[in-house]
DNA sequence: CGCTCTTTATGATTTAAATCATGGTATTAC
DNA sequence: GTAATACCATGATTTAAATCATAAAGAGCG
């Protein structure tokens, strides 16, 4: 029945696929289930670390917020992939929000449960590592990005960043685009009306298909006047 | 001899602490030892990651270029803390370049050996994660930071950072702390001259000292004018 | 000791991007 | 089917910070 169902999604999840029938199983039965409608918060910035996610169905976005209020979009997690997990291996509170984004499902597994697990299973540790180290390195490549690049290099980076983890479609707005580019939504609009002029990429109201990517990536390297 | 001051480094670095006296040894005849005059670089952005780093003594700051030149630390690294290890899991390029600030000493280590020593060692996978999940959580607290906030307030977190991390007295330039901050420095001259007409730094040539710490978190969490 | 180099300092000017403002056009809601 | 809402678009104005320019003072060096 449900577990079956859990079973798969752990299963999918690049962290877990190696894990044997009896873990899969003995991991599913720790782990909860929850659905949540477009724009609900799977937990926010603040909250006691208690659980670890894995999205099992729709999309999670993880934000914060400025002091001023303005939204900052961390990053995107799709099918597979986990969430909240510096938190709870730091057990500290969660550093962001995180909100589904479509019609999402995800799996939950209590803290000290997973931590457990976890214990005894080197490799799982080792692909966490690896995920971990990935989204550091991206993490890093972004700030320098936000500190050193203007807005047109940032927003041709972001939509690069974005087409490698999703393909050529985007289904972002630009609100989105700018919340992800540190800059505003006038400012996407008006970059990104350019980079339609120019044919580099194709777009209706909240999709965004990338044309022609090698342009993008000219100009996300460097100046234009160059 | 000389592998007794290795055993001491890797003894006192957080992730490696907790080996009993054998895998010490062990771990410490993987490791070659190396030394820099400051300025050298232990690497650069793009090489292979054949080393793992651990800092031995002195400080190495890791920085990334931007398109156009300009520089941006991502961090200091200090004694017992382990540097190039996101491109050893990841088997790619360094992500970025590393650089001696002064006299310098660093223990590397094979990346095989140290994967495979790595395979055997739970615990020290697990150290490994809360490193990596802490500096995850710094970069993008960092990158909300860059994307959102203005100067004043960045300069503001770049030295509360700083202080949380090496105490009151931070031994940096105004150019460092520009090109932490995502600035120029002169931009990080005329923020620093107010806190210090505030009352809230004092400073000498390549020193900074913290004297007011909450208003200097005051002043990095909201405008003045609210 | 004088000379050079680095760091700090400060003023004037420019510029990229934010902000303010307004309008059109799809989409969804009632 | 009309109203309300979300998204895209563009112009005008303002502003924060970069850039350009110059200078003084502390450190290091021959």
């Amino acid at each position: 029945m449900q577990n079956i169902n859990k079973l798969h999604v752990i299963k999918q999840s690049f962290i877990f696929s190696r894990l044997n029938d009896e873990e899969l199983v003995e991991l599913a039965a720790l782990a909860s289930e929850r659905s949540l409608a477009p724009g609900e918060f799977v937990f926010w910035d603040g909250d006691a670390p208690d659980w670890f996610y894995i999205v099992a169905e729709g999309q999670v976005k993880a934000l914060k917020h400025s002091s001023s209020g303005k939204e900052f979009i961390i990053a995107f997690f799709g099918p597979g992939e986990m969430f909240g997990e510096v938190a709870v291996f730091e057990n500290k509170p969660y550093p962001a929000s995180a909100q589904a984004v479509s019609e999402t499902r995800v799996l939950g597994i209590k803290r000290e449960d997973f931590l457990s697990f976890l214990k005894n299973r080197p490799q799982v540790a080792l692909r966490i590592i690896n995920v971990l180290g990935g989204r550091l390195r991206d993490a890093q490549a972004r700030s320098r990005d936000l500190a050193v690049e203007r807005v047109e290099q940032r927003i041709a980076r972001t939509l690069l960043m974005l087409s490698a983890k999703l393909g050529t479609t985007l289904p972002f707005t630009r609100q989105e685009i700018a919340d992800m580019s540190g800059t505003t939504t006038e400012t996407a609009i008006r970059v990104m009306s350019r980079l339609k002029e120019g044919g580099i990429i194709r777009s209706v109201r909240g999709k965004t298909v990338i044309l022609d990517e090698l342009k993008l990536r000219l100009l996300s390297e460097g100046p234009p006047q160059v």
